[in-house]
DNA sequence: ACGAAGATCGACT
DNA sequence: GTCGATCTTCGTA
């Protein structure tokens, strides 16, 4: 927490989160990330909303991690260095996202599961063709790639970059942590707390059980 | 070459 | 709460 917060402070002048905020323990990166603002500017404009629910994942060995599984022509992006967009298709259907985190060559990553439209929320809205107003705009992994415009062609993408990145954003409210949601398939490995959440934050995608 | 399963969503009861 | 959609990836033959 330290570093992030004089990482954060440093660059205080500098919006967009530098590599470095990726170059750091998986399970911190995915902790730091809520409240981040997450932004696409595409041609029809720019959407961007606080990330509120994010997961870690830690491959090779965490069974639930797509990179336990080796390289592959998917999970590359995995294996490349940290502060890049791993993306894929869920379920044959919707797209998620994930920023490739940690040291170089460790294939881990943090699953954005659920964001807070902040900016073009209209734009989200049409793009998901509901109302402004409505949970249902960002409220889970394949809603907030929809919202975002945010498909396999950013694969790879560089978050520091122009297009693709993460914003310093306030942090409203504490961190609750769970396991994760849907890895039941990874045995013991579904049991680890590795996902974060904005406490009382009606688009987390999973109501936590207290 | 075939078949199963999946880091989900939305329609419906 | 249940269930079908949809397609890439991966294990097995």
């Amino acid at each position: 927490m330290e570093t992030a917060i004089n990482l954060l402070s440093d660059k205080s002048r500098v919006k967009t989160l530098p590599r470095e905020f990726y170059v750091r323990p998986v399970l911190e990166v995915a902790r730091d990330c809520i409240g981040m603002i997450l932004v696409h500017r595409s041609p029809d404009g720019e959407a961007a909303g606080r990330i509120v629910e994010a997961e870690a994942y830690r491959g090779p060995l965490d069974l639930a991690a797509h990179s336990s599984r080796g390289l592959t022509k998917r999970t590359a992006a995995m294996f490349g260095p940290p502060g890049y967009a791993y993306i894929y298709l869920l379920y044959g259907m919707h797209w998620a996202i994930n920023l490739v985190a940690g040291a170089e060559g460790e294939p881990h990553a943090v699953l954005i599961r659920a964001i807070e439209p902040i900016r073009g929320i209209e734009l989200m809205a049409r793009r998901r063709k509901k109302l402004a107003t409505s949970r249902e705009l960002t409220s889970g992994p394949g809603k907030l790639t929809q919202a975002l415009a945010i498909t396999g062609q950013h694969y790879g993408i560089d978050l520091c970059g122009e297009e693709l990145f993460l914003e310093v954003g306030e942090r409203r409210a504490g961190v609750g942590r769970s396991p994760r949601i849907n890895v039941a398939y990874a045995g013991e490995w579904a049991l680890r707390p590795w996902r974060f959440y904005e406490r009382g934050n009606r688009y987390v995608s999973v109501a936590p059980r207290i």
